[in-house]
Formats: structure tokens, C-alpha cells, sequence
DNA sequence: AACAATATTAATCAAATGATTAAAATATTT
DNA sequence: AAATATTTTAATCATTTGATTAATATTGTT
């Protein structure tokens, strides 16, 4: 009696919805997305769409959350814990992100920009969740570089990570390599970046 | 006769359509952007817009055309320099783009989304522009570091310039700081990705 | 089976949006 | 100054788009 049934393989109609709008949405963005893409990607009559969710607006506010939380989620708790080393902490977070990416291509172009569109909106959700400033991870930077802005390394870590997603179709581009090329290369980055961390810890 | 008169003081009517195109394109993107938006922007009637430039569509190819050249208008010739070495073009390329993306933050977001939906229109125009798999940088790195493929190294240069301005929103969320104490860390960026890139280059 | 609740559809609405038109204003040429 | 070309405006169009409605179909309950 309630929204829906458990059916055997399919999703439900709400669920099928929403399967499309994470991909409409992630893949144009909101602006680029029409509610009728949405329909036809999930099959459904369009009237469906507001019958299940309200607008437009309702849906894409519960897929960015979504999006955000599998963006932020992780990188608090690896960060804070104050068992483990820069070095760990840095692989732990490579590999975790870049697996993530490689299923969630879109994620860090979709979210980004909507940060930028709406930086308020989503000032309580991160702030609450992801203390980067006060974590064990800044603190062991500080000890191990005090000349250089801790920042700095979280910018290093965090670009070596997420650039390749971004900046993939225009590398694809400039250097001519194919899509498959691609995400080999950004799978070798895994323990790369690790060592590259290091190295760039230890300059003189 | 022509389209314009040189005015004193103020731009002609044509440039100051152009001039708000860029500012409302590269800001909101191309389908957030409402020509009307652009209309008021520039202080105009709506309809000079498509007089002067027929279609959106039309001006913003202008729009995105100027900014894919100040993006990569510069890499490719740097990059081919025979006479300078590695360390002499990072330099290079880390200050020119820190200081062009500086005077435009948005540029980077803007470009790539826009290549990303449409791969196909850029094609020729990158692939003529920037060849960076036979550039003398390219064989340098090749030469020295046999082991790890140039490309990385093209990402990790990339990465470490760019994705400060992109996640500029994202970091300011989750460190709390200023978009001031932002920009004065990528400043100081100039001179560290130099050295941190060399630390990667000769690591183990 | 009868009834009620829930889900789905086709048709339609109202507002937003890119574009055009016809007239008015301004500048340029003769 | 008259005539012509160019620029600008207000009004309007046609389409797209998010959303609603009223009717129909399906499912669940008694």
C-alpha cells in the first residue's frame, strides 16, 4: 500500500526516475535538463515525473545530494583518523577516489560546477561533514612541511586525483589517445600518485 | 559606413554584446544563459542582439572559439621548444596559466564542460593547434623517465595549475577559507609546482 | 465481486525563451 | 536640406518547457 512493489527484476517506478535523472542530470547538467530527457530515459509518461517528485528542482536537489555525499563522503573520516600516516592516508584516498571516478566519470565536472552555481546551499552539508582544516592529515603536514601551506598538498592530492576525470575529453583531444588509453593511464595513477606525494613531501 | 564608429569612451554597440556574452557565458554556461541575460548585461535591446549576431548559438561560438584559444593558445608552442628544458617549460607554462586563469577563474569550468559536450566541434581546430605527443617536451620526458608513460606527467602539470580553479569552490567549502587566502596560495604556486614537479620527475 | 486507494496516461496550461517584424530614431551621403 | 543607409526599439510570434488536470487503468482491501 505504500508508493510502491517490490517487482522481481525491474525497478520501481519511482526508482527508474530516479536512475535517469542521476544520468541526465550528471551527464548535461541541471540547466542542459529537460524533464521530458528524464521521462523518456526512465520510460515513464512525464506527468509521472511531478507525480512522484513534485519539480524538476525537488529531484535534482535529491540527486546532488547524492552525488555530493558520494564526492565527500569518504575523504572526512580517512583524513581525521589519526592511526595512519600522510603516506596511508594518501593511498587510501587515491585508490578509494579514483575507484569511484572510474564508475562515476561525470561526478566531479557535475558537482563542481553546481558548488559553483550555489556555493550557500551547500555550506551546512560540508562544513558539518568534512573538517579538512582541523584533521589529523593537516596536522601531520604541518609537522612534516612547516614552511609550506598544508593547503597546498591538499590542492596536489586532490588535482593528481580528479584532474584526469575532468580534463580527460580535452587530453583526449590534444594528445590523441583514446578513451581506453585513458582510463589505463588513470588506473596506473593509483600507486603513482602515492609515490609522487612523497616525493613532492620531501623537496627540498 | 561600416558596422561602428570609434567611440571615446565607450565600446561599440557589437562589443559590448560581446562583452557581456563572455562574461554571462563563461559564467553561467551556455544553456543557463537567457539572451536576455546577455541583453541587459550589455544595456541593450534584446533584438540588437540578433541583429548584430543572428543567433545565441552563433555568438556563443564566437564566445567559446576566444576562450578554447586563450586556453590553449599558449601550451603548444611552449611545448615544442627545442631549445628549452623540462624544467624551463613547467615554468613557463605554470606562470603564464597561473596568471591567465587568475584574470579569468571561470575559463577553465567553462572550457571543458563545453568540450565535453561537444567533442566533435573542437576536433580540428586542438588537433591542428596543439600536437603535445610529438612535441620536444613530450621526447624529454620520454628520455628521462623511460619508465612512466609522458602522458602522466602532461596530467600531473595540468592538474596542479588548473584544478585549483576549478575546485577553488569546493575547497573554500570544505577549508573555510577566503577566496583572498585562496588566491595568494595559488600564487604561490608559481614557483612550488616548478620544484614539486622536478620531485616527481626524479623519483625512484 | 465490489469498493477504495494508488498509479498511469493524454491533453492542456502558463510562463519562459529565442527569434522576428515593422516602425522609429539616428547617422551618413549626396 | 533631402535622401539614403544604419541602428535601435517595442511589440509580437512560435516553440519549448515545467507543471497540472481530469480521466483511465491497475492494484489492494473488504
Amino acid at each position: 500500500m505504500a508508493k510502491k512493489k517490490d517487482i522481481p527484476g525491474d525497478l520501481s517506478t519511482e526508482e527508474k526516475i530516479k536512475e535517469a535523472a542521476r544520468k541526465v542530470f550528471t551527464q548535461k547538467g541541471y540547466a542542459a535538463t529537460r524533464t521530458r530527457d528524464i521521462a523518456e530515459e526512465a520510460g515513464i509518461n512525464l506527468a509521472l515525473l511531478n507525480y512522484y517528485f513534485r519539480s524538476k528542482e525537488k529531484l535534482f536537489e535529491i540527486v546532488i545530494m547524492e552525488k555530493m555525499q558520494l564526492l565527500l563522503g569518504k575523504i572526512g573520516p580517512v583524513l581525521a583518523n589519526e592511526k595512519t600516516t600522510i603516506e596511508e592516508k594518501v593511498a587510501e584516498v587515491s585508490e578509494h577516489y579514483i575507484n569511484t571516478l572510474l564508475s562515476n566519470p561525470d561526478l566531479p565536472l557535475f558537482v563542481l560546477a553546481e558548488i559553483k552555481n550555489n556555493p550557500d546551499k551547500f555550506a551546512n552539508l560540508i562544513k558539518t561533514k568534512t573538517k579538512i582544516v582541523d584533521s589529523a592529515f593537516f596536522k601531520q603536514l604541518a609537522a612534516r612541511r612547516p614552511d609550506i601551506d598544508p593547503l597546498h598538498f591538499i590542492f596536489n592530492m586532490l588535482g593528481l586525483i580528479i584532474f584526469p576525470f575532468i580534463g580527460k575529453p580535452l587530453l583526449q583531444l590534444i594528445t590523441g589517445i583514446t578513451s581506453e588509453r585513458a582510463i589505463t593511464l588513470i588506473n596506473e595513477r593509483k600507486k603513482l600518485i602515492k609515490i609522487w606525494f612523497q616525493a613532492m613531501l620531501e623537496t627540498p
